[in-house]
DNA sequence: CGTCTCTTTTTGTGTAGACTTTAATTTTTT
DNA sequence: AAAAAATTAAAGTCTACACAAAAAGAGACG
């Protein structure tokens, strides 16, 4: 025989908490048994229960605050987890072949609009690289890119004839704090050539800043072909 | 040498972990320490080692097998976490006063297209609600939603002329799967009026799709006034 | 009445140890 | 040599207990 018949993991627990808000059973803003209660009730330790719902917190089911409990969030705060992908590996997760073509790469000054965004000081030295991923020839995305020459000097001497500035820099940099923007924005002449659509086509673009502890390192805009949209399940 | 005084919570050893491996003194790739080492090094108990590398593991820095032990990523799948708020939070957040008005409310059968994506049976009933959501009386997000009659029989008495159906819904249909998309989307006149840009404007458009326990819940379009950015920062 | 301090409840985190589960590795058998 | 079986190292989880820290609530005091 085996012992499962009353051993209560901490997954049980937070399948029978998600039942019991689901049943109504345990409705929003209602404070719920404390964890030793809980332990009790589930007849293990409260170091289980309180695995439990912390990750049920963790996961924006459960509010919990010391002293004041454990209550259920009454607009559950469900957060959609997109994992930011390598565009090679979006295309070939896509059943593509990736391809990579630089358009161009120059030294030069950060506009004003630039230095602002990223709050650069007096040294406005950046890298504007410009390049289209491709997925079987087709246009994927084409993306614009200034780095900062101050916060990843060997960029001056960087070849992205071959190799995409985002792969070059995840190599160089390792880690770093990113603000990600979705957005929706219109294709102008020269957008509409490289993503071979229409002027004026609407084109799903997302934009990144990234900084390595505290500096500027790199702002891109990534345009997105037509039709391409960004989807996650939870 | 300083080997950490006795202070060593597993918050420690997450920052040590990161460090080591910006620093490079763990590259990608490589095999870290067993949990019953790195316990010696930090003078802490294997729990408090597996909490931190757990977490560490959960955040996309490093992979971890039973046997094989515990490795750095060599590509961080650094995942963006967007929380979906409400309409009204959303709104409320930027500091604007939140307005809702319903722009039409009547049950109908689900045209074919959505009764594919939604894999209905033959059951199409569908209540089909479309309303305007304003923030200081200026259009901010348009909202065209279908609710499955057959999974939320209710909705055919619901009054949707002063409480949104996603309120609604989240008050009445506590737990779900789902599926969101961001794409771009073109204004056409309809649209254009409603959230007062120009025709052909690019518009940022979330869809999702719900689901009770694996059947259809509803299927909400969500088209964001013009200048419209998601933002998350990680 | 407000505000300050004290108590107490509840979650947060830690220790020490045990058993379980997975799967890489080694050994044995076919 | 290939396949099957045994070994074993590592993470995964649990128990049982302890103390820390936050904060709600109560009481004291001006």
């Amino acid at each position: 025989m085996t012992q499962t018949a009353d051993t209560t993991g901490y997954k049980e627990i937070k399948q029978t908490v998600l039942d019991r808000i689901r049943s109504g059973q345990w409705l929003p803003d209602m404070l719920l048994p404390n964890e030793q209660d809980l332990a009790v009730e589930f007849s293990c330790t409260r170091t289980t229960v309180n695995r439990a719902l912390r990750e049920l917190a963790e996961e924006g089911f459960l509010e919990r605050r010391r002293k004041a409990g454990t209550r259920v969030l009454s607009a559950p705060q469900r957060q959609a987890r997109f994992t930011i992908p390598l565009v090679r590996e979006e295309v070939e997760a896509l059943g593509g072949t990736y391809r990579y073509a630089l358009v161009s790469a120059q030294a030069e000054q950060a506009p004003d609009w630039l230095a602002a965004r990223l709050a650069l000081g007096s040294d406005r030295r950046v890298m504007h690289v410009r390049c289209m991923h491709f997925s079987d020839n087709t246009p994927f995305q084409f993306e614009d890119r200034w780095i900062v020459t101050a916060s990843v000097p060997p960029v001056e001497q960087a070849d992205f004839s071959t190799l995409g500035p985002n792969e070059w820099l995840i190599q160089t940099v390792p880690f770093t704090n990113v603000e990600l923007s979705f957005l929706a924005s219109r294709a102008d002449a020269e957008l509409a050539g490289f993503l071979d659509v229409t002027v004026g086509e609407p084109v799903f673009t997302a934009e990144r800043i990234t900084w390595l502890q505290g500096s500027p390192v790199t702002f891109a805009k990534m345009y997105f072909a037509a039709g391409y949209r960004m989807t996650t399940r939870f």
